[in-house]
DNA sequence: CATGAATGAGAGTTCATTCAT
DNA sequence: GATGAATGAACTCTCATTCAT
């Protein structure tokens, strides 16, 4: 039976998540997500009470699934140079993506909840993450000759804030192709490549 | 008439920013923007058809009265150097203020109408001004021999793409003091200080 | 414009007494109100929150136009045993009264609301005021020499005791007229009439 | 099967009986019951169709165990005035007796069903048997010469509505133990005690 | 028989918007 | 021009009741 529940669970999940991916946080109400889920309304509160609960859900499910960028297309002899360019191209993608994602969602959220505790934050375990992969490759690269870096640490934590300021500037002003590609190549640039 | 009925608008405008300031944008209903104008539900309507165009007029006046940072405080014979310890402290004052400022509402505003003519848009207005500053700035300091930079139009944007990071995550993950100072003192560093 | 407000609020008072006499207290929505007035649904929250605020507001006014019994119906050179038939004919009306009471609401009333500042009990003061009423008017009789009674007070308090006790079982297990005026009867016998 | 069936009504009655106890009558919800019982919503439908039925039922239980007072306690050789006192008191401890009583939830049940066939009225039933054992009970102790009473039976039903009036305030208007005890009090001198 | 997921009717509440005065 | 009462649509949430398994 629990078998059942869950799969009506994940239902609803996938169903919501499209109309946060689409509408943001704050906009999505219960009814929303019962039309679109084909549910009842009695049906939907048998499995979530509100709306911040649904995205809590997605957000755990994002969190786990999550990783900064698919190793899989690595290269076993890639250079750090190689992975590096890889890495900023996952972030290009995720920049410019307009449709399914929950950028947006997640930013409305986490206006609303900034003081959720820190561990939960989904928004900073990706942040930091990120820093430290990034700081492991600008080390490695170092090591190898193929970069120039003082402070790795540093630089790390500064192209992460600028993939941030790109990608909320992508949702806000909006941003081209070509300025998030100037970007990469000043970083780039800035390492030595 | 016309002045007096300035006059109510102005008021109606200010009282609306503290509600934004406070609210956010999406949040913010006519309801309490009359409550908090002390007028008359007609009377609101009289002026304004809905929150989007209060929002609006709260961002046309904010253009016109914005300055990136305030001259006033500008030593005449302050060094390229000077300045820009000013700007970024300018700059840092804004990515911590929590309390009185419009930004979340401005985020939550650009979200949804993200396909705004590009003219009317505050944030790429202000943005844009931002690195043409910071460029000229650097250039003055590079050519004082303050700064050493290669490529100051880069070097501009990409600190302004780190401020609007470190901005967009003060208000969603949270940042400290100290690590506002961090990237700061980062940039400062590349720049030869 | 305030005097049409009161109007529509004494309007909505009225229509909500039928409809708290018809049903009770708990039984009754707002839903249940707003038809009754045809009204809008906003409309009634205009002026009333939630029933309970609805039912206080009856009850304050219930308390304002009561007196235990109409004085206008007595004789200048009544006697006291005159004055206390009346008031027992009185009683004994409101016994037996089914329809156009909020007698039944008023007990539900307090079963949920036991716990609410004594002064601002109306069957408290109806009581009180009942007893010392009867008291005064033994007190006469037993003066005039038309009663006998030792313990005027515990008799006033006994006879309304025995009141209360009347109508509840009045709107419990039923009662007869004839039973209402065997108890009054019983009640004259022992004050030697 | 029969058995094990009779035991799961059983269980469902005493489960509900607590809940009606807490809540009252109008207030308990199948759902609640469901909650109390720890049973299957399918399976309470079973069993009882809605509230009411269920409610019914333990009213009769009630009927069928109920005992106006505990014979128990009674000494063989006590007089009529000893046992009035243990009456009176046990009276008195049930009027103010809070928890564990349906006495709230059987007056709401009877507001609403005033008009059932009489004999299957439990508090009709419990009235009348006091006042039939509490009329014999003053004709001996006026036998005995304890105490003077003229209508005995008249005396009986008096003392009867006065307890059902002290009863019934307790629950609305609030009492106090001395309250009951003057009430008490009055009636034993009435008799000459 | 028993289960508990699912349904849908219905109550509560809030607001954008209108309109008679 | 104002006013603020009134309207009604939209949402939230809770249960009685059913029904496939």
């Amino acid at each position: 039976m629990g078998e059942k529940s869950e799969q009506k669970r994940r239902h609803i999940i996938e169903a919501a998540r499209h109309i946060f991916e689409e509408k943001g946080y704050k906009q999505v109400t219960m009814k929303d997500i019962v039309e679109a889920c084909n549910i009842s309304r009695g049906g939907l509160y048998l499995h979530f009470g509100d709306t911040e609960s649904i995205f809590c859900e997605i957000l755990r499910l994002e969190c786990k699934s999550m990783e900064i960028f698919r190793g899989e297309d690595i290269d076993e002899d890639a250079t750090a140079a190689d992975i590096l360019l890889l890495f900023l191209k996952e972030q290009k993608r995720r920049i410019l993506q307009k449709e399914n994602t929950l950028d947006r969602a997640i930013y409305e959220f986490y206006f609303d909840n900034g003081e959720l505790p820190k561990k939960d934050n989904l928004l900073k375990q990706q942040f930091e993450t990120s820093v430290r992969i990034l700081k492991k490759l600008i080390e490695t690269g170092v090591e190898n000759g193929e970069f120039t870096c003082d402070d790795c640490e540093g630089k790390a934590r500064n192209i992460m804030y600028v993939i941030e300021g790109l990608k909320i500037n992508a949702r806000t002003i909006g941003i081209t192709d070509e300025a998030v590609d100037r970007e990469i190549l000043y970083i780039l640039s800035e390492l030595g490549l």
